[in-house]
DNA sequence: ATCCTCCCCTAC
DNA sequence: TAAGGTAGGGGAGGAT
């Protein structure tokens, strides 16, 4: 048996004694100011918020804020009953909606009248628009378009930047903006200009603008854009559109809302997500993709945008024969959170700009705790090492140029300079190098005269509405890629009106420009790889046309990297092979290309550098998984806050699923541990730092989608890949195997639950309350998946509580009978597919006491592999395969694969309860923290005696039902379920009804069934039966 | 041959 | 300080 991961890391005994001193650390470092929440009652007494769109503090924090100062927070703005609307910037298109009635306020309000303990006048805090305007808004700056290509076919469109007339207009009517309460003035104003413009609600229908709502707070109009800058307290820029200056930069001091930083703090989840580009645009992506079917359902086959068009009737002098060929376009907005963001900023067009949390002179803190120039040291060398190849070996990579583009030169960062990310920087910005995903210092050191705008993400929904908007008024032959970027086809365009290609593309970018204010690229080519290479070329404000004939060619010219899907590693791959170009790559056969990279990979190299693609247009798509993920601020002090998180990660995964209308059968859990040789503290504050990654998978029998089936899942994953808690960096669910269709695993209602109910409550068994029942939840055993994963874990990580599978856990023959019937009756399985795979909650010694006969009786029933037989943990080193080209370089070293037999039960029991023991002395050193083990609990109480008398008190105390007390108590039950605690919960539930029939308690007869309800739907899922419960 | 799990890679 | 998410393609190696 080799060492455990665990071990490898560190000991037990070092363990603990690093556990407190970093515990002690981190509460110093992350120390949160008293709450003034608490200490301020009542400030907001008879107010009433909704908060619209993105605010610093978030929604959920100021729902926070109100809750504990006798405020009202409104989740919708409910005209008449909302006092006030909490907002740090309004897109346009909310302005049209505005009423008299409607204040619009800064959230600096809010936190401001909590510093002051009073209630301070609105008024100093009213969100008004800037009003030096758009006059000054000209990109003459980008106007030139860089890709002269000489040949006609593709010639190039310049786009008329100079603004619509209706801008001006309505430019000049702006002027004395203010969104107080009498501003209605403004309605007339907007609708009117509506009127006139006469356009772009065209496919933006009823139904398509209900999505729309549903969706998002960005209703979608072809209404200029305003000049309203984003005015958080991100904002960074000198001139702020705020009544009250002063206010603002006080709002600026951290005071209030330096919290949530690390995961296990409160609200950290929603806060992250808040502040995530990565997520928003993740968000925004799938988003897009549901709108374009949606677009397409809701079609009535009309084009507007085709209308103006149709003049163009110059047939038969096309570029392409469109009867043979077809033309798609992809198209995509230049430096889009730039562009976006400077509609806002228009003194800063021309100049060097990058979107990023930071502000352009920040620095990084230093810390003791952490080492930059280790970190990155040991980083390159085990992305060097990672990237290395078997087949080659010759390759010796160490020039600067490689340096700089495999690494980004990160060993020249320096314990100050920041490691903020650049979102998106202006082309004037890439002309001295700096890129997108550049850290903030990298970027400064290329150019110190970089300028830093906050972040707008209502303003790249905003923006990314009307580019597909506009896009949608042609055609629905869409493909969304991203909130910036799409492929279309065009053919039917082109044919229909009978415009050139770039003609086309030409009309369209400045429809766009018109809308958005914001330049966007065109590629067009015989098939989706060209037209996005073309896109490439024609960057930024260009188009560019690659026709069939040239792409060989046109190919030749181009850097592997160049490629879509060819990235650092594959670079890496391919340059140690001396391939530099397509044209390089054009000269390797495809044999030898899947011999080195795969089958498939191969192909796709080969294809690809000729300009082959054959790739169709997917206009519908369908979700293949869902998953969520935190990889930042992730430093837990025990298993606690990793399992609270765990929780978190679950409700929102689960949130997920459910708004998708799915459910899904497998689990898998996706860890970041930090390397053995990290330094405690990453580069980045708060960041991940150098990391194994993990994954572990559970595939159930059912799909699931409830928040706690989710948990249970991934807690007993984490358990299973034993990583001390303080040395997680990253935690992630990914769910997989979805099912859409019968809501029969969603959330127990009652029309889900009665009908079975009443159907075999009869045919129940009772369950027998005699031993602890125990079993997996819905593991399966399908292609030996689950059962395999437990001996791998179970090798890695000798000390988990894993159990020898031969020994069979008890399980009263009334259970297993139903168990096996009713999952025989739902014909997903036959009884003799299914087996109990986990054994992590054995109560080992109810076990021992089983009759020998029920045991063997068991034993018939569940068959199983000889455990002896299977295969070792998959993390062991992969031997190389017999080829030596595909790679695959070792999987993870520090896992020691294993061939020893299994471990008894006794040793393992024994050693888990050493870690127990070493868990609660942990928590008695740390002191005052509430002894918890993972025993489920009512409120502290974990004896059966004990938790019984809390349930009387319970009835006893309180006259009418808490609905936090009903789910504290189903909650508590559900946990006895995941725990297989069933004998526990058979009884306490009966001592329920019991207590019910005594008829002290007429008013708990509701909430009980409820309760019992409830359980009985966990029952059913997690077991697949149910306990029997008389009739009351 | 085809499935599975656990990775790795890529793109925005 | 800083907000390093998310979906999908695909490969290695094992089981069947
Ligand atoms: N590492 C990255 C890459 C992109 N993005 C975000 C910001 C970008 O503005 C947006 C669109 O990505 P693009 O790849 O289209 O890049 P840009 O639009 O910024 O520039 P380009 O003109 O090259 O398209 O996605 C990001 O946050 N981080
Ligand atoms: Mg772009
Ligand atoms: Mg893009």
């Amino acid at each position: 048996m080799s060492k455990p991961r665990g071990s490898n890391n560190n000991g037990f005994d070092e363990w603990g004694g690093y556990m407190a001193a970093k515990k002690a650390k981190l509460e110093k470092q992350f120390e949160i100011e008293a709450d003034a929440v608490q200490a301020k009652e009542g400030i907001f007494s008879g107010i009433s918020i909704f908060v619209n769109g993105f605010t610093d503090p978030s929604a959920e924090e100021l729902k926070q804020i109100m809750a504990a100062n006798s405020g009202t927070y409104h989740h919708y703005h409910k005209p008449g009953k909302t006092s006030y609307i909490i907002a740090s910037n309004l897109p346009d298109t909310k302005i049209k909606q505005l009423k008299t009635s409607e204040v619009y306020v800064k959230p600096q309000w809010i936190t401001e009248s909590l510093r002051a303990g009073k209630l301070l006048s609105y008024k100093d805090f009213l969100l008004v628009p800037t009003t030096h305007g758009q006059k000054k808004l000209n990109f003459t700056a980008v106007n030139s378009v860089r890709n002269a290509n000489l040949d006609s076919e593709c010639e190039n469109f310049q786009i008329d930047l100079s603004l619509p007339k209706i801008t001006q207009g309505r430019n000049d009517s702006e002027e004395s903006w203010t969104w107080t309460s009498q501003a209605s003035f403004n309605d007339s104003g907007v609708d009117s200009e509506k009127q006139r413009e006469g356009k772009g609600q065209s496919v933006t229908d009823r139904t398509i603008d209900d999505f729309k709502e549903v969706l998002s707070t960005a209703k979608v109009d072809t209404e200029v854009v305003e000049d309203l800058r984003p005015s958080s307290t991100e904002s960074n820029a000198e001139d702020v559109a705020l009544v009250s200056e002063a206010a603002f930069s006080r709002s600026h001091s951290p005071v209030g809302h330096q919290r949530h930083l690390r995961a296990g703090e409160e609200h950290f989840l929603s806060e992250f997500y808040n502040r995530s580009r990565l997520h928003h645009i993740s968000t925004l992506s799938s988003m897009f993709k549901d709108y374009v079917s949606e677009l397409r359902k809701k079609s009535n086959g009309e084009f507007p945008g085709l209308n103006e068009l149709l003049n163009n009737e110059n047939a038969e002098t096309s570029s392409v024969d469109l009867s043979s060929e077809k033309v798609l376009m992809h198209i995509d907005m230049d430096c889009f959170f730039v562009s976006v963001g400077l509609r806002n900023y228009p003194e800063l067009v021309g100049l060097p700009v990058a979107v990023t949390h930071a502000k352009s002179d920040s620095k990084s803190k230093k810390n003791e705790d952490r080492n930059r120039e280790l970190e990155f040291r040991y980083y390159k060398e085990r992305v060097t090492e990672k990237m290395k190849d078997g087949s080659v070996t010759r390759y010796k990579f160490s020039n600067e140029e490689d340096d700089t583009k495999f690494f980004g030169r990160i060993s020249e960062i320096d314990e100050t300079d920041s490691m903020a990310e650049l979102a998106s920087c202006s082309y004037e910005a890439r002309a001295k190098g700096i890129k997108n995903g550049m850290f903030l210092g990298q970027a400064l050191k290329l150019c110190p005269e970089l300028r830093t705008i906050p972040y707008d993400f209502e303003g790249y929904k905003d923006v990314a509405f009307r580019l597909y908007d506009t896009v949608a008024e042609y055609t629905h032959q869409i493909e969304a890629v991203s909130c910036d970027e799409m492929y279309v086809d065009v053919t039917d365009v082109l044919r229909e009106t009978g415009c050139e290609p770039l003609e086309f593309t030409s009309h369209l970018r400045q429809k766009i420009y018109e809308r958005t204010r914001c330049t966007a690229s065109t590629g067009l080519g015989p098939n989706l790889l060209l037209a996005r290479m073309a896109t490439k070329k024609a960057k930024p404000n260009g188009q560019y046309h690659i026709l069939a004939k040239e792409a060989k060619n046109f190919m030749a010219s181009q850097l592997v990297e160049s490629l879509p899907g060819v990235g650092r590693a594959t670079t890496y791959r391919l340059q140690s092979r001396g391939i530099r170009t397509c044209d390089d790559l054009q000269k390797i056969s495809l044999s030898v290309l899947q011999n080195d990279f795969g089958v498939k990979t191969g192909e796709t190299l080969y294809r690809h550098c000729r300009g082959e693609d054959p790739r169709k247009l997917e206009t519908e798509h369908v979700r293949k998984s869902i998953s969520v993920a935190v990889n930042y601020g992730i430093r837990f002090v025990d298993e606690n806050e990793s399992k609270k998180f765990l929780h978190d990660l679950s409700e929102e995964v689960s949130k997920r699923m459910v708004e998708a209308k799915v459910t899904g059968r497998k689990i898998t859990l996706q860890v970041l541990s930090r390397a053995k040789g990290a330094p405690i503290e990453a580069a980045k504050f708060m960041g991940h730092g150098v990391c194994d990654a993990y994954s572990k998978s559970a595939t159930l029998s059912h799909p699931i989608s409830e928040t706690s089936l989710i948990e249970s899942e991934v807690v007993k994953l984490l358990k299973q890949l034993n990583i001390p808690a303080v040395e997680l960096r990253g935690l992630g669910i990914h769910i997989s195997k979805l099912e859409t269709g019968q809501p029969s695993t969603g959330l127990p209602s009652k029309s889900s639950i009665l009908p079975f109910l009443s159907k075999t409550t009869k045919e129940m068994k009772t369950v027998a309350s005699t031993s602890s029942v125990t079993m997996d939840s819905l593991s399966e055993n399908q292609g030996g998946s689950s059962v395999c994963s437990h001996p791998r874990s179970e090798e890695l990580y000798p000390e988990s509580d894993y159990i020898d599978p031969a020994f069979l856990e008890a399980l009263p023959s009334e259970i297993r009978e139903e168990i096996l019937s009713s999952r025989a009756r739902e014909a997903k399985l036959s009884a003799k597919d299914w087996r109990v795979t986990s054994f992590s909650q054995v109560d080992k010694s109810v076990l021992k006491e089983l009759p020998e006969e029920l045991q063997k009786e068991i034993r018939n029933e569940l068959i199983r592999p000889d455990p002896e037989v299977r295969p070792g943990p998959s993390k062991s080193p992969r031997k190389p395969g017999k080829k030596i080209s595909p790679s695959k370089r070792g999987r993870k070293k520090n896992l020691g694969t294993s061939t020893a037999g299994q471990t008894s039960v006794k040793a393992l029991f024994n050693k888990n309860t050493e870690i127990k023991q070493q868990n609660i002395a942990e928590k008695v050193s740390e002191s005052e923290n509430t002894l918890r083990t993972d025993e489920p609990n009512l409120a502290g109480a974990y004896k059966l005696e004990d938790v019984k008398r809390f349930l009387e008190e319970w009835l006893q105390c309180s006259d009418q039902p808490e609905s936090e007390d009903i789910s504290i108590v189903t909650q508590y039950f559900i946990d006895l379920i995941h725990n297989k605690k069933l004998h526990v919960l058979d009884l306490l539930v009966k001592y329920l009804l019991r207590l019910l029939k005594t008829g002290k308690f007429d008013q708990w007869r509701e909430p009980v069934k409820s309760i019992v309800d409830h359980v009985q739907f966990i029952m059913l899922q997690v077991h697949g039966g149910q306990l029997k419960v008389e009739e009351f």
